[in-house]
DNA sequence: AATGAGAGCAACCGCTGTATT
DNA sequence: CAATACAGCGGTTGCTCTCAT
């Protein structure tokens, strides 16, 4: 018997997904868990295949993403990541909390290729781009200053038949933040920079709750596909409310997800709070509350009333 | 104000790696 | 050891939004 697809195409909603489609996999998802993604649609009642809903909930729903752009620092991360690791981009999520593999990805096709391109380095070698083609067939590598090698400094230029290893080394060197040029990115403030450390929490801490469901994917970005059982069995499991109420009142507040911004160190704690879907078409914007990071409907007023009973839920 | 181009991003597709039988 | 089943990864697509004209 050969492989079979990833689900029956037929009658499966494919596109966008819905506020509703995101309620349904939040809260199956925060009250079985996934056994396996395969069978989640059908258990939560969504017309999507498994692998349509892991990839909404690893991307878009999942507590510890980080939203919006990249803060220097990651772009850096990135950058020498890359020049390590290629396109291999679960890998360098995983040296980013709270970002994922598609944002990575997403970021670096659409911003920092650009950034290096300007700077005159291969994305996707690293190295300094080939000059414009010469008029004259030409296998020397241009003189320098035609060549955009003669914008970096003295020291970093290398014709390129050097070793690969300095050329590794003076790419690390130019990705210093000294270097890069993020200066079309916004900064993030300190207190939006929530995750705290790329190792993963060792050991794993206990299940929070005995009758906790098997736990989301992977905490820490996208599992590369080596995360097998064990590794789930090992992950944290976060204490989400277990009634709707909490979530509610989150609605009530439209609050679209919530995370702690101090101490940065409670990413995997008990401190978050589940994403409720937002509602179609509201307007969203994210603030600093009561020392968390909230992302909240901005045509709703804030209720200190109503949130100081959210915080009875935790 | 209308419209076209480009950018950004969410989501899909197909392949690969790994576990299981 | 081979066949099968599944999760995950990386490339790509296409929709939506923004901006320039």
């Amino acid at each position: 018997m050969g492989r079979q697809p990833c689900c029956d195409k037929v009658g499966l909603k494919k596109g966008p997904w819905t506020a509703e489609e995101d309620q349904k996999l939040i809260s199956f998802l925060l009250s079985n868990g996934h056994c396996c993604w395969r069978a989640v649609p059908k258990l939560a009642g969504l017309l999507r295949c498994g692998k349509s809903c892991r990839l909404r909930w690893t991307n878009y729903l999942r507590p510890d993403l980080k939203r919006g752009l990249l803060s220097e620092a990651e772009e850096n991360t990135v950058v020498e990541l890359h020049a390590q690791l290629g396109n291999r981009w679960s890998k360098i999520a995983s040296h980013l909390p709270g970002r994922t593999d598609n944002e990575i990805k997403n970021h670096w096709n659409t911003h920092i290729k650009k950034k290096l391109k300007k700077m005159g380095i291969d994305p996707l070698t690293h190295k300094p781009l080939p000059a414009p083609p010469p008029t004259q067939h030409e296998k020397h590598p241009p003189p320098a200053g035609e060549s955009p090698e003669a914008q970096l400094p003295a020291t970093e230029q290398k014709h390129p038949e050097m070793a690969e290893r300095q050329d590794e080394e003076s790419l690390l060197r130019r990705s210093s933040p000294h270097d890069f040029c993020t200066d079309e990115v916004p900064m993030m403030h300190p207190d939006e920079i929530i995750v705290p450390s790329c190792e993963p929490p060792a050991p794993p801490p206990p299940p929070l709750c005995a009758a906790a469901p098997t736990p989301p994917p992977s905490y820490s970005t996208s599992s590369s596909s080596s995360a097998s059982c064990d590794d789930d069995a090992l992950l944290p499991i976060l204490e989400w409310p277990d009634d709707v109420d909490a979530m509610c009142l989150m609605a009530g507040l439209g609050i679209d997800y919530m995370i702690p911004a101090a101490p940065s160190s409670s990413l995997m704690s008990d401190d978050f709070l589940p994403p409720p879907p937002p509602p179609p078409e509201a307007v969203y914007e994210d603030h600093m509350f009561n020392n968390a990071y909230v992302h909240y409907q901005s045509s709703c007023a804030f209720d200190q009333e109503a949130w100081n009973k959210l915080e009875l839920f935790y």
